[in-house]
DNA sequence: TAAAATAAGCGTACAATCTACGCTTTTGGA
DNA sequence: TCCAAAAGCGTAGATTGTACGCTTATTTTA
């Protein structure tokens, strides 16, 4: 067997396109947004879509989907985690195109916003969304079913909120992942009963005359709480 | 653009190759078992590992890993469900390969025992496993993390049971998956509070003097119970 | 043939958690 | 100065979880 690479084996096999594709969710107070673009290339050419490449020979398919993120956003620490894989025959009517979806977590602040200008792309409502393209709406239904199944179990929302935050914005952000109202005074008592958070000397007033204190998680105990799995308000 | 096929698209993308690997558990009352594999062909020979193949160009990822099980075991319409992705540049030194991975779960009957013999596998207990090639000790772990988790929020274990069963099996089959004991009694309670079981007249002595009571899901209940997702016990 | 052994099954009591909701506090604006 | 609005505190009752004793049915064994 000659060998014109080092790697000689699995000679017979087909060989296949491989993307990532980015589920990008945004939080603001007045609900969840999803970061979509206008496609630049055929097939389907100024469609929304979401964002996405193909994963090169040399290259994990984590760092796909950070470098996707990264060059179509400028953002990189940001929570980020696989979805699955969408991988039949006809999804893609350009090529035989496998790809493995990940979604990603941010807080939406005033400088992030424009990232939907350097970057030609919007934010949506997720129960607004536009018509995407191939499979990308199921891909999204099924994100936020995994959002908010995996909310349940694991503080995931915490990505969500910037290091100081209070209870009631908290609150909201569980109540827009869970799309219900939750009860302010035993969501409060829930949550410090999990002694994670160290509450802070500040307010902060920008939601409520009287303000609301600013608190912070407790780092070690907050990796415990990832590692465990709690078991959150439903 | 000269077309050489109907798709034009994506010519400069890199093709890789894409496998899928089955993590096949099965269920018996002394434990967890899972099916391993004398690898056949090079590189790791010999060695133990899952099975999988690689995904062909006009197969769907789900397909190809029910052609793998199929090919493998015998069997068909076995639960299975997508583990994750393995791609690493350098997971597989025989190529470039990215693994999709993905978890099977059936009960294992003395029939199924035979499996091991007709395809030259092995069942193993999963806290006796042998060393594994390339990252399948890792795929293992994950999915059994995957299991546990999901048998939290899902009836998912169900599908390891007979279609007639005693609560005390299906308390086994629980305490297997987490690897702990459950309170019979509490168990009981807590299984029958669900209201998803019929009780049938017959009686199953094969493992007690006394004989537990048969039971069956009602299908309707049961299916709105994996729609919900259900909290289950820990 | 009676007693012992064993797993199944039933019930009860106490603890922990959830849920609903009233009341007080703080503060900016009318 | 009073009102409105959100934050924060507390309690009572309902629900669920947890521990565990007791009875039942049946086979084995003494």
């Amino acid at each position: 067997m000659n060998k014109p690479t080092s790697k000689p084996f699995y000679v017979d096999a087909d060989r296949l396109l491989l993307a990532v594709d980015c589920i990008i969710f945004g939080f603001e107070r007045d609900g969840l947004k999803l970061l979509l673009f206008q496609r630049k290339v055929a097939p389907f050419q100024n469609e929304w879509s979401l964002i996405g490449s193909f994963v090169k020979l040399k290259e994990s398919v984590t760092k796909a989907a950070e470098r996707v993120l990264k060059t179509h956003t400028g953002l990189t620490n940001v929570f980020m985690e696989e979805l699955g894989s969408y991988g039949g025959v006809d999804r893609d009517p350009g090529d035989r195109v496998i790809s493995i979806a990940h979604y990603a977590l941010m807080r939406l602040q005033e400088e992030d916003k424009q990232i939907a200008q350097e970057y030609k792309a919007q934010w949506f409502d997720v129960d607004k969304l536009p018509a995407l393209i191939l499979d990308h709406q199921q891909m999204v239904e099924d994100a936020l079913e995994k959002l908010r199944r995996k909310a349940r179990y694991r503080p995931i929302g915490f990505e969500l909120l910037p290091e100081k935050f209070t209870i009631p914005q908290l609150r909201v952000l569980y109540e827009v992942i869970y799309q219900r109202a939750l009860d302010r005074r035993n969501f409060r008592k829930k949550i410090l009963s999990m002694n994670v958070l160290e509450k802070l000397a500040e307010k902060d007033k920008t939601s409520s005359r009287k303000g609301a204190y600013l608190y912070r998680f407790i780092p070690e105990k907050y990796q415990e709480m990832v590692e465990k799995g709690v078991d959150f308000v439903i």
